[in-house]
DNA sequence: CTGAAAGCGCTTACAG
DNA sequence: CTGAAAGCGCTTACAG
């Protein structure tokens, strides 16, 4: 006589129905039920309705994690990200979800506002044996360089089109956008712009923003050093703060070239308050084309880089990465676009 | 004389570090290994600074799927948000990935914006054994509920403090917050009031909040008919559509309230445009208290409610009743305020 | 403190 | 078309 089996105590509160139950129930192997999820065509008709029937009764999922030691896939993508109430950063998370569902994988979000807390995600992604890790921009610590390139996991960074990337990266070319606007803002004469940044862990990323704001100024023989970087959270109101300082190192102040559109419209609600003209005393140009970009009064000068884009981008060259065994395509530039509207 | 191992072809491109690799070059026993990762007091200094040594020579990483199988726990729990362009679902998910990283666990994140879809990301999340699962809204299909209902993983609902929930819930009440705002509008002397929502598939959410303006109109003794659905997406331009439809409908509409901050931003925007003054010309009120809110001018009128809290507590709930075994609290109301600024 | 045995729920590779 | 055997990488429960 066989004593009855102890249920385990943690899955006291789990229905756990397993492969072998179905099959007991269906009264076929553990073997056709696998291959009925997996190779249906493999399974004569009478079979499979056994077996339906008895998975439909015991209300069985299949569990899919088991699959990642046989095939050595998980079909999930993890992807690092600084925080979600930037718009940029919600729209390649939206991108990279469209495309990974629509393709069978799953998404795991991380979200990280520094290099200790990105490298501590990655550990856990790699723990997962996740079968691709996206990350934001091209900053990193050394210890996550190390860890991603000894591993054979493909990794995207992303937002911006130069490297050098840890294996591939998908954007559009900051200094050239930051370059473009520059100009543009230098060739309807103002002279004294101001570049209003945000501290982020991606320093880097930003940087080649800064830089090509500053070669401009430098090749136009203008003032390249008005630069302030805010620290506080990406809101409007932080603009206020970089505005006042940046009047108080150059009175003459003419124009600011803010790098987030969240910061410009701070910027032009703070004109508002001081009773200021957008753009006669003070004009302003940014990056992100927001929604709140085309609202505002006036329409806000910005740069435009598809988010979406960059995200679906990145989760196609996992995918294509994962099925044809290495990247074929090691770097995607999705351009950029300049909206001219009437801040400058 | 033993044939070489093949390494199998799906991890050619992989390290594949194994717990038994590390235990060979340290010269321990694999259990060891496990201990030292698991429940490192049981071992040995000496032991430990072997393993640690095999370790990092090899650039092992624990693999955490394993872990799912004996203890029967996955540490990741899943959301379905409709969106990320809703700064709402944004600040969710901040206050879910927030609590969920300091405790161990990790988030899968699904987007869907429809039931068949939030169907199939259900599906996924019990596929993959996650240990809980998070939804927004309580609007979900029978099939949604079935699968969740017959399964012992953890629920919870969010964004409404009443139920019927599937298992748990965790928001504040739409209804009387809807009720207040229209209230606070009708002592203030508007009569033709419009209600603006947006159309998406968590109805039944939406209709709580709707059904708080009706009554209030109601019980005044004024017109609740004044409703409007927008299908576009939630950005500022669909609140145009909105304005035009009840204008035309009635014509001396004297104020307007708006199931979110980024519609009645867009009405204000609009009002602007064909140089209305609000709140004189049209009062404006409605749900978020976005930054925004705060921004605009006239500062809006809005309904605070946290969604960072909602998300926190979702979490909580979670790994609480994944804890302890069954749930403690099975609803939380994380209440909501009403922030008056001059746009009513 | 250490480790040999059995098993988690499936899949691969194969014999029938 | 079907299924018995071995194994994926780890952990539990236990004997030493």
């Amino acid at each position: 006589m066989k004593t009855p089996e102890t249920p385990r105590s943690t899955s006291a509160t789990r229905t756990n129905v397993t492969m072998s139950d179905v099959a007991r129930l269906a009264g076929v192997s553990p073997m056709s039920v696998s291959n009925f999820y997996n190779q249906p065509a493999k399974v004569s008709i009478d079979t499979r309705s056994k077996i339906l029937e008895a998975a439909t009764a015991l209300g069985y999922v299949p569990n899919l994690l088991t699959g990642v030691y046989t095939s050595g896939r998980s079909r999930v993508v993890g992807a690092v990200v600084p925080s979600l109430h930037n718009p940029s950063c919600a729209s390649m998370i939206q991108g990279l979800e469209d495309f990974l569902g629509q393709n069978g994988y799953r998404l795991m979000l991380a979200i990280a506002e520094n290099q200790a807390s990105e490298y501590r995600a990655v550990r856990v992604f790699l723990g997962h044996r996740l079968d691709g890790i996206i990350l934001t921009g091209t900053d990193h610590s050394h210890d996550v360089f190390q860890l991603l390139t000894r591993t054979g996991v493909p990794v995207v960074e992303t937002w911006s089109s130069s490297g050098p990337f840890i294996k591939m990266g998908v954007g559009f070319s900051l200094f050239e956008a930051a370059f473009e606007m520059a100009q543009i803002m230098i060739n309807r004469g103002y002279q004294q712009i101001g570049f209003v940044g945000h501290h982020s862990y991606n320093n880097l990323h930003l940087s080649k923003f800064q830089n090509g704001f500053q070669i401009a100024m430098r090749e136009a023989g203008l003032r390249e050093d008005l630069v302030y970087f805010t620290t506080g959270t990406l809101g409007f109101a932080t603009a206020k703060f970089a505005l006042d300082h940046l009047l108080q190192r150059e009175p003459k102040l003419q124009a600011l070239f803010c790098a987030s559109d969240l910061l410009a419209a701070g910027a032009i609600f703070e004109c508002a308050r001081r009773g200021w003209s957008v753009p006669d005393r003070l004009a302003v140009a940014s990056y992100g084309d927001y929604d709140i970009a085309a609202e505002i009064k006036p329409g806000l000068t910005t740069i435009r880089a598809s988010g979406h884009d960059i995200g679906a981008a990145a989760a196609r060259m996992i995918v294509e990465s994962l099925e044809v065994g290495l990247p074929l395509i090691k770097t995607i530039d999705v351009g950029y676009e300049i909206i001219v509207r009437d801040s400058i």
